[in-house]
DNA sequence: ATGGGTGCAAAGGATTTGCAACATT
DNA sequence: AATGTTGCAAATCCTTTGCACCCAT
């Protein structure tokens, strides 16, 4: 078990229970843009009583608390990144696939705290289109 | 009735039917980030016999002839953006409200051909926080 | 008459809610 | 005991699908 999802819940104020701390956990360790059915499979077998609804509950509460980022770039189905550094997420619409672009290949672009009186506090950057696997069998 | 949603339509190889020109007039002339239920039910008095599924068809059919823009920022619903040019969207995670945010206010960012072979077709830049008017009654 | 477009009803899938059982302080 | 957490089942909401009808070419 990866002690930092230990951290990542307490400095937050976050309680870590057995569940909260295996989802923390597989969102630090599984990098893969997890769904809520991913992680409740991902962990079927580690907690056999995890209910779907605990997986919701937990993953809106560490997103609210930036502990993960919710990513909404699949108008079907919401997932989830461990990593909360802002980071450009590309999106193919064709086999739904989602992958992570380095900063090289990107415009930096920071946080700004306040836009016209509103409070940002996270900032998503998707990229869509067709990914390079797709492109090529067709 | 806007002239250019005809020449939107048929620009793009769309044909131009009844139900159709309503629904891209709709958006060309609502800047309010309408989801497909604000569309049908303001196009309802219009044309009384129109259903959610042409609406849910026809929005498909414009965004992916790049007509429209389709919003992924509200986990809970999509919507659609009449304005194509590529713009920042805040989200308030409070209220649920949808504001474009003008070119000073963000920093610019433009969108790339191609990254690592995938080819990029739309850019979505989102900041999520609290607006404003949350920020205040709370 | 042929193909595309529309609309109804049903199905599907993701997410939320209500509530009772459980754990932890 | 009190509070917070979990999990089941049901409900809800958004979206898609199947299919029949309609319209225009």
């Amino acid at each position: 078990m990866n002690k930092s999802a230990y951290h990542k819940l307490v400095e937050r104020g976050i309680r870590p229970s057995a569940q909260r701390l295996a989802i923390m956990d597989y969102l630090l360790t599984h990098f893969t843009h997890p769904t809520v059915e991913d992680v409740y499979q991902g962990l079927h077998d580690e907690i056999p009583t995890l209910s779907r609804t605990t997986v919701y509950n937990t993953l809106h509460l560490l997103a609210e608390r930036n502990a993960v980022q919710m990513i909404t770039i699949d108008d079907r189905q919401a997932c989830y990144d461990g990593n909360t550094a802002p980071h450009v997420h590309f999106f193919c619409k064709k086999c739904g696939k989602i992958v992570d672009l380095m900063d090289e290949d990107v415009p930096t672009f920071k946080l700004p705290k306040t836009v016209h009186g509103h409070v940002v506090d996270e900032v998503q950057l998707y990229y869509k289109g067709i990914c390079s696997e797709c492109a090529n069998m067709k």
